[in-house]
This record gives structure tokens, C-alpha cells and sequence, in this order.
RNA sequence: CGGGGUGUAGCGUAGCCCGGUUAUCGCGCCUCGUUUGGGACGAGGAGGUCGCAGGUUCGAAUCCUGCCACCCCGACCA
């Protein structure tokens, strides 16, 4: 196991890797872009499943499942659509192996399939193609519906966490009686999202909507939450995309409204996935590892025994156990490490390696004195606190942590939001400093794909909050209204 | 898909240009002993289709051809 980890900008990609990887979060396949997912970090996606999960029912949604495979001609109805995805579908075109003369196992090749399938890169058609079932009435709608899912996008370019051939995440898919109601949905699953990056994964996002060349294939509205990664790269985090009719027009979904008129229905999709993971592993960890918001650790406490012989070790482990039983008590997660084959210092490492919040020591010293020593992932002090204390202290620390998470976060976020007002002044902040660049832009294509080419940024998000203020465009010097965030992006 | 690079034990690697004993070293793993409050030490041991398939050769990790995988850069993208 590689102990050199590096925050250095050009190591980054390195430090991430050997991150994900020693953090025991995931690693690669072997199969094309495909990564494991291991125990330690699919329980955080759990966690952040679960709270997603709670999330979604508290506004009103509901779970359901739709099918993996897509049949081909379901992709045509929708041409944007499928402009957006042709290019980065896996296809199964068969249904039969076979052995072959050489006992080598080969595809069978009278087992074609007559229309090949699509291996779901996302769920809208299907889904669309089930709701002109279920939709009637008015009184059908809206439908609110969330997958849980696993999708396939055939990708050039793959990265653990960022960027995977096939990857977990949800994807809401709803549909609406007017066009108010949908859009409210979609800035309502933003603000949503939003939330759960603040405050579960304490990652500030910044809250806008997409450029028409940045947006969803066959949305006429991208809502986005953007984070800053600590090298000073964009991610995008999470999308909630305002449909309008285009899915209901293509996929024939009408229904009759209060006044008896046939309409089609209004539709928003909204998603977030295992990318999440990259981001929370970019956003807080350092160069000992991994570092968890206190809300998304598997566990929150470690409680490592520190010993010299069988009864010392006794002695602690009843200790111990009472401390787990009081610290389950207060709903605080906690994992008790007695195992004998590891000494100490090798799972102090272990752990601020996997982020947990906070670590207890118990030794002998310990014992005779009544106290326990802790310490915090994030700041890295150690404190010796007395024994009795030790529940209201790690409810008050724990809190802490997850505050002081996104305190940091928050101040680097925005020191790294530069304002320019020239095109040169634009290239040298994106060289020297990275982050979000606020500037003007004067709401062409045309400029927005120039200045891609020339620095690599892209239009991140016109921020929801950006207030309105005559200026020049910081690269044609066309008359602007606000000013957007560019940024390079992951 | 275009350009570049890399594949040798679980991980990281030397050897390759210039073919020649039993494939190098570190970490990790196993056993025993001493250790245990920040990744212990000593002694002994196990572990290899040198990415895969062909070819050249008396002889291939090393040379040639094809394929595969991974990494980096570009285009694409959650």
C-alpha cells in the first residue's frame, strides 16, 4: 500500500487514484471503465443513498424500477435525445453463446436479435413509453416517481468515482398537468440536491442553470449544482432538468385536462450519482487520506484498545463495550477495533486513511485515570478528555467536524471565485489560480465555444442568484446583462 | 476514436536498448520469538503462465507481428 499520498497540483490525478483506491473505496475491474465499489465505500454511498432517499419521499416521491434493456427504436423518437447519447451506447445484439469446434466459447450467430437493445445510458424513453400507459386524466397527474439504477454509458474516457463506464445513481422522472408545476419540480429537486451537498456531504455548491450547449440532451432547462474541487477543477454534482412537452410530444403522452381538452403532459428529470463519492473525496481529503463528513461516515467513532497483555485487553474491552452501548445509545455510530493482529499505530494510520471522524484510544494510562484519548480526522488534535464525559463531548465534536468541513470548504470555494473584466486578465486567473471566474458573456454559442477552445473552461452555471449588471462580454465585448461562472471541469 | 506511455509475485519496481546460469529489490503475506500510547524488530519461509497469442533463434522478460488492459493528453460526458 503506497503511504505517498500528494495534494500537489501535478499529482492530482495520482493522489485521487492511490486516494480511492488505499481508502478501500474502489478500484478497477479490469472490465472496460468499470470499477469495484468495496464494502467500506459502498456503505458511504448507502448513507448517502439513504439520506437522498429520505429526501425524495419528504417532497413527495416515490420509488419504482424500470428495465436495463432499451429496445433500439425507442431511442428515435426524441432527436436530441438521441444526438446525445448514439455515440456512448453499449448494444446487445445477441442472446446465445455457443461452443465452437475449438471448445472456445463464442457468440451464437443464429441467435440475433431482430431489434438490438440498449443498455439504459438513462431512463427517460422507457420511462416516457410506460407513462402514456398510466396517464389519462388530470386527475393521473402529476406522477412522481424516483429509480434507484445502474446505467451504462459507453465513455472514452473513464475515471474511478468520475467518470465510469457503468455507474449507480437515481434518477427521478416526473410528469405534470401544467408547465408552472413542472418547472417549480425542477427547482425544487435543485434546491434539493443542494441541500443534501451542504448539509450531509459538506460540499458548498453553487446553484444556476446550464448554457444551451451545456445542457441535458432534450431539456429546455438544466438546473445544476457546481462544487470547486481542491485543485481548483469544476464538478458538476448534480442536474434537474426542466423537460417541457418534448418527451410527452415524442412519446404521444396526453391527458385530459379539468376542461375536457386533450393536452400534452409537462415533464422534469433530475439525477445524482456515485460521482457524488469523487466529489466528497476531492472536495475534504488531505495528504493522510481520506477525510468524511461526520453525517456520511460508515462510522463515526473508532475505539482502539491499547494494551500489554490478555488482561489488560479485558479490562478494556469491558470498558469498551460500555462506551459503544452509551455512545449507540445516543445515535452515535461507533466500530470497536479488539482485533489482536493489528498493532496501534497501524490502525491509527488505518483510520485517518478511511476519514473517520474521530478515534479513542483507551490504554492503561487510561484506565487508572478515568479518561480516554480522542482525536479529530479533520484538524488532527488529540485531547485527553475524562471517561464520563466522553458521549455529550463526541455528540459536540462530531458536530463540529461536520460544520468545520464545510467552513473550510466554503472558504476555499470562494476565494477561488475570481470577478474579471478582460479576456486576459481571464486566461492568467485560469492559469495561475483555477476556480470559478465571473465574467461577462453575451449569451452566444459562438463566444462560449471560442473560449472553450482558447483556455478549456466552460460556462459552469448563470448562477440563480446572479443580479443583473450592465457590462461587456470578456471576450467579444458584447453587450452583458450578469455576469456566469467559467471554470475548467472534470 | 486520435496522440503519447506502461504492463515482470497482492502492491511498487530492476532487468529490455546490446537475447545466454536458478528473474532483482522494497512493501505486504506466513511461522517463531521479542514487542504494542503513531504504520515495530530479528530469524526463517511461501509466493512468478515476465499482459495474451503467434513468429525469429540452439536459446526470448529482452527482438518482430497482432491483440488486450491500464495511465496521461485531446474530442465526448454525470
Amino acid at each position: 500500500m503506497s503511504k505517498r499520498l500528494t495534494t500537489r497540483e501535478d499529482d492530482y490525478s495520482k493522489w485521487y487514484n492511490e486516494l480511492v483506491v488505499n481508502a478501500d473505496l474502489a478500484e478497477n475491474s479490469g472490465v472496460r471503465g468499470c470499477m469495484v465499489i468495496k464494502p467500506y465505500g459502498y456503505a458511504i454511498w448507502e448513507k448517502m443513498q439513504a439520506e437522498l432517499d429520505r429526501m425524495f419521499k419528504e417532497t413527495g416521491h416515490e420509488n419504482a424500477y424500470f428495465p436495463l434493456f432499451i429496445p433500439k427504436s425507442y431511442f428515435s423518437k426524441e432527436a436530441s435525445h438521441v444526438d446525445g447519447f448514439a455515440k456512448e451506447c453499449a448494444v446487445v445484439t445477441h442472446y446465445r453463446l455457443k461452443n465452437d469446434k475449438n471448445g472456445k466459447v463464442v457468440v451464437d450467430e443464429t441467435a440475433k436479435l431482430e431489434e438490438e437493445l440498449i443498455v439504459r445510458p438513462t431512463s427517460e424513453t422507457i420511462i416516457w413509453d410506460t407513462y402514456r400507459k398510466w396517464i389519462e386524466s388530470y386527475r393521473d397527474l402529476p406522477i412522481l416517481v424516483n429509480q434507484w439504477a445502474n446505467v451504462v454509458r459507453w465513455e472514452m474516457r473513464t475515471r474511478l468515482f468520475l467518470r465510469t463506464s457503468e455507474f449507480l445513481w437515481q434518477e427521478g422522472h416526473t410528469a405534470h398537468a401544467t408547465e408552472e408545476e413542472a418547472l417549480q419540480e425542477s427547482k425544487l429537486m435543485q434546491k434539493v440536491y443542494a441541500e443534501f451537498a451542504e448539509n450531509f456531504m459538506a460540499m458548498p455548491v453553487i446553484q444556476g442553470s446550464k448554457s444551451e450547449s451545456e445542457r441535458f440532451a432534450g431539456a429546455l432547462e438544466t438546473y445544476t449544482i457546481e462544487a470547486l474541487m481542491q485543485d481548483g477543477k469544476a464538478l458538476q454534482a448534480g442536474t434537474s432538468h426542466f423537460l417541457g412537452q418534448n418527451f410527452a410530444k415524442a412519446f404521444d403522452v396526453k391527458f385530459t385536462s379539468k376542461e375536457g381538452k386533450r393536452e400534452f403532459v409537462w415533464a422534469t428529470s433530475w439525477g445524482v450519482s456515485t460521482r457524488l463519492m469523487g466529489a466528497l473525496v476531492m472536495t475534504h481529503s488531505d495528504d493522510k487520506g481520506l477525510v468524511l463528513p461526520p453525517k456520511l461516515a460508515p462510522f463515526q467513532v473508532v475505539i482502539v484498545p491499547i494494551y500489554r497483555n490478555d488482561e489488560q485487553l479485558d479490562a478494556i474491552i469491558e470498558k469498551a463495550n460500555e462506551l459503544v452501548t452509551n455512545l449507540k445509545k445516543a445515535g452515535v455510530s461507533v466500530k470497536f477495533d479488539k482485533r489482536t493482529t493489528h498493532k496501534p499505530g497501524w490502525k491509527f494510520a488505518e483510520y485517518e486513511l478511511k476519514g473517520v471522524p474521530l478515534r479513542i484510544a483507551i490504554g492503561p494510562r487510561d484506565l487508572e485515570n478515568g479518561t480516554l484519548e480522542i482525536a479529530r480526522r479533520d484538524t488532527l488534535e488529540k485531547q485527553t478528555i475524562s471517561i464520563d464525559d466522553t458521549v455529550s463531548f463526541v455528540e459536540k465534536t462530531l458536530s463540529e467536524i461536520q460544520d468545520n468541513l464545510f467552513n473550510k470548504a466554503m472558504n476555499y470555494r470562494n476565494e477561488h471565485i475570481t470577478k474579471v473584466n478582460s479576456f486576459d486578465e481571464f486566461k492568467k486567473v485560469l492559469e495561475s489560480k483555477g476556480g470559478f471566474i465571473s465574467a461577462h458573456w453575451d449569451g452566444t454559442i459562438e463566444t462560449e465555444e471560442k473560449i472553450k477552445e482558447l483556455t478549456k473552461a466552460t460556462i459552469r452555471c448563470i448562477p440563480n442568484d446572479a443580479k443583473n449588471e450592465d457590462g461587456k462580454c470578456v471576450y467579444s465585448g458584447a453587450k452583458s446583462i450578469k455576469r456566469v461562472l467559467f471554470a475548467k471541469a472534470y
